[in-house]
DNA sequence: TGGGAGGTGTAACAGATGTTACATCCATAA
DNA sequence: TTATGGATGTAACATCTGTTACACCTCCCA
């Protein structure tokens, strides 16, 4: 049970009727910035709706190396999730919350039912698959087609558009994780891009500039 | 209109009600080995429901450069197309006949009501989606952490899968547009492949030992 | 029968990215 | 203040992948 002003700001989502509902069975959970959310192998038995904040998502294989996904914003929950709710399987990917982050924890069981009963629900749901799909096809096509330097531009992009800030607090390290490359390549890229003019350089600050 | 027999095959996926509903509003359509039948831009205003052979769906950048996503084998759909059914946008994707191929063609426009109605189509819906982030999973993971010998490998057993055949017919070139590589990087790595016994190559064929 | 198109083999080279090694700088805790 | 750990700069080198160029083969059609 949470208050009815949470879910209020829902409402360009669902129905009255619906957000009472989500209301009277959901759970709000407040996570900090940095703190992991959902790891991998983990089992998952709610759907996580965000109210304030965004999530990295990210993948790891066997060996601890790591990739970006997407992020996770205002008013969307994670398709990748979803899938391990319904299979009651494991999940495969990592959350991790990249800003200060409340969600609204939805319990599985009422997946189905609302489904069913409301048009917005399955909006809702169908919406937020095919935005994951989008995002996958996205990261696809960045590894695929594009060099490492437009990754990392597209990458610096992405990020200060979810921090909503053109100076970065992130370290070369923390970019190369995220890339899945190394730190002296992506210092020797920034450095790069700092003599062409397109960013400025400092320690745990990258600034962007346009 | 299609005939009940066509039908009858998917009744491991629906129920009886269900096929017959399927039965009657859907059209049945073949298309023969190497045919597009969703080209990148394309407007679909049909779920696809795959009653046999395959289909590849790959990635096309504005370059036309491509890159293999996966295949859609019996039983299942494209969660992409859905994508683009739901959205009236257009394909992202484009998907090309494996092999001789048979289609039901299901009208958009009976979707909505079947989620509500069928707890069977729902299923499968959900199902394709899981199906298919996991597909796109699986080729990030290929693209972010694998060599380009290991992504061959995997290609080629995941085409003699579908294929059901140890024996491929296929060219290098091809081998490289699926990979987004290049004819004589193909041609190097297979030939080191075969002087470890792994391949024997032949022209248009590539036999694979184990 | 001759010639062209497409498929394959191979060498030499180029460019992008990763690795290793080491220097320096900064912030903070002891 | 000093010591320590994390962050950054940079050089030298290794490796993987892509590119260009050319030879040769097979198939098929004019």
């Amino acid at each position: 049970m949470i208050t009815a002003d949470s879910t209020k700001i829902l409402k360009f989502l669902f129905e009255e009727e619906l957000l009472s509902e989500i209301q009277k069975v959901s759970q709000l959970q407040k996570v900090p910035k940095g703190e992991i959310m959902i790891d991998v192998g983990e089992q998952v038995k709610f759907i996580p709706i965000l109210l304030e904040g965004a999530i990295k998502i990210v993948r790891e294989d066997e060996s601890g190396e790591e990739v970006l996904l997407y992020y996770v914003e205002f008013g969307n929950t994670c398709a990748m999730t979803l899938n391990c709710c319904l299979e009651n399987s494991t999940s495969e990917i990592r959350a991790i919350c990249e800003k200060d982050t409340s969600i609204i924890m939805v319990p599985v069981s009422f997946m189905d039912k609302w489904l069913v009963n409301y048009r917005s629900w399955r909006n809702f749901i169908f919406q937020n698959y095919q935005d994951r799909l989008n995002e996958m096809l996205k990261a696809i096509d960045s590894l695929t087609f594009l060099k490492l330097d437009e990754r990392l531009r597209n990458y610096l992009k992405e990020k200060s558009k979810v921090a909503d800030d053109s100076t970065l607090e992130v370290t070369h390290l923390d970019i190369a994780t995220d890339l899945n490359s190394s730190r002296v390549v992506i210092s020797r890229l920034l450095k790069q891009m700092e003599n062409e003019g397109e960013v400025s350089l400092g320690r745990n600050t990258i600034k962007i500039k346009y």
